[in-house]
DNA sequence: TTTTGTTTGTGATATAAGCCACATACTGGC
DNA sequence: GCCAGTATGTGGCTTATATCACAAACAAAA
């Protein structure tokens, strides 16, 4: 029956890009590290089969995600794995490096600033702040620790587009608001509490206690949530 | 994968448990958390309204959520904060404590051991594993390091209830596998990778690195996501 | 008691996300 | 070149989630 096959593309004027959801945003970065072990292997091209398998989730929600993107498969064969990975990196912006500040040098910030996990994935830690001035000066993980006051001037100097929040959850919403108002727009918030931001202006949240509280529903409730 | 069998409707049924959404259950622990700050400022009412703001969601989203477990407030006037809170944190299991295991002791799962923000909120880490057998028999914070071959005993002696996997991503799944064979039903994964496990296991990542990832998408495309 | 001002709880509705299914396109074998 | 086998890309449908909007319930004031 559906034999019009007139719905050809227009040509590129009236560019109504169509909105990408966040839930679809933040899968990406999960393509590109199956992409990445599968790089390593030496596999050269999967199938959305492949990649559904070792995530979890459905081909179709796969191939959907990437279509908002661009057509990078080929009918029959597959995705080029190599080909594929890099131009999700350069959709999502890893093909270049970020600078981050950390913002309080607790127990957290510290392990923070120490974590090696960042650097090999692009993201550099180039300033770190502490309320107590009395901090202020002192050396942690070869970064010196500079004064909350000094968040505008550092985060423009260092071109910092990144902020980490690991203060106590009392004073986070101030240091949000103050990066904010530096001109900050990618906030990792690791402060138990809910921030609120201006639009524009992205939080994640990493918050294991949460995950935690909210397990345990079903560990007191085996039956829910099959 | 997905192997749903039966679909048909069964009307004849009619014990059909109201199933509550996971998305619900993961915004439980949030009203917990800010109804525990008003009880700690000796607020006695709020109203859904007033919680909206604190949590940036709309107050019909707290009350639909609510209305999955009973009737809490009273109209024309709110919710008494403390009852809520209890009922919630009756909910969720949060009135007792639960034994976790810390599986991994490197840098990640040292960290973890002397967390200080679980035991607060009835998380207790009784046990300590690490896959290097020469680790076994050390003490760090407070536990004797185990072999991974005796996770099935420990968790049935020390009754423990979570397995919080902090090893690296090429061992995670394999230890996964194991805390499931052992009887452990909620799993926090700090490895960078995603976790297969079977139906009846609920199992939720702390990820930074895939947060940030999904972050820069919208530096690098400042017109999308508002 | 009645009225006015609130705020809940929830059907109904709107929006978003996920999945199916198939035409289309590509590969490899013969 | 043709056929068999395979896997993409996507329109359309289904399911899930969020929001609306209003009757019911309560408090406080008159």
């Amino acid at each position: 029956m559906a034999s019009s096959r007139d719905n050809r593309r227009r040509p590129s004027q009236a560019v109504v890009i169509e909105e990408v959801p966040d839930v679809v945003v933040q899968r990406l970065p999960l393509y590109v590290r199956v992409l990445g072990r599968f790089e390593a292997n030496n596999i050269e091209v999967v199938s959305s089969e492949q990649l559904g398998v070792r995530l979890s989730m459905t081909p179709a929600q796969i191939r959907k995600d990437l279509s908002y993107f661009g057509r990078f498969g080929k009918q029959g064969r597959g995705y080029n794995v190599h080909h594929l990975a890099s131009a999700l990196r350069g959709i999502l912006g890893l093909d270049v490096s970020w600078n981050a500040a950390v913002l309080g040098m607790g127990r957290l910030g510290r392990a923070v600033v120490s974590y090696p996990g960042f650097e090999p994935e692009g993201f550099r830690v180039v300033a770190a702040f502490d309320i107590d001035d009395r901090l202020a000066g002192e050396e942690i993980g070869g970064l010196r620790v500079q004064s909350m006051r000094e968040i505008p001037t550092t985060v423009m100097s260092r071109n910092v587009k990144i902020g980490i929040v690991t203060v106590p959850a009392t004073e986070a919403q101030s240091v949000i608001d103050t990066l904010v108002a530096a001109g900050v727009r990618s906030i990792l918030n690791y402060a138990p509490f809910s921030p609120r931001v201006p639009d524009g202006v992205k939080v994640r949240s990493v918050d294991p206690v949460l995950a935690l509280q909210s397990m345990t529903y079903y560990l007191k409730n085996p039956s829910a949530g099959v």
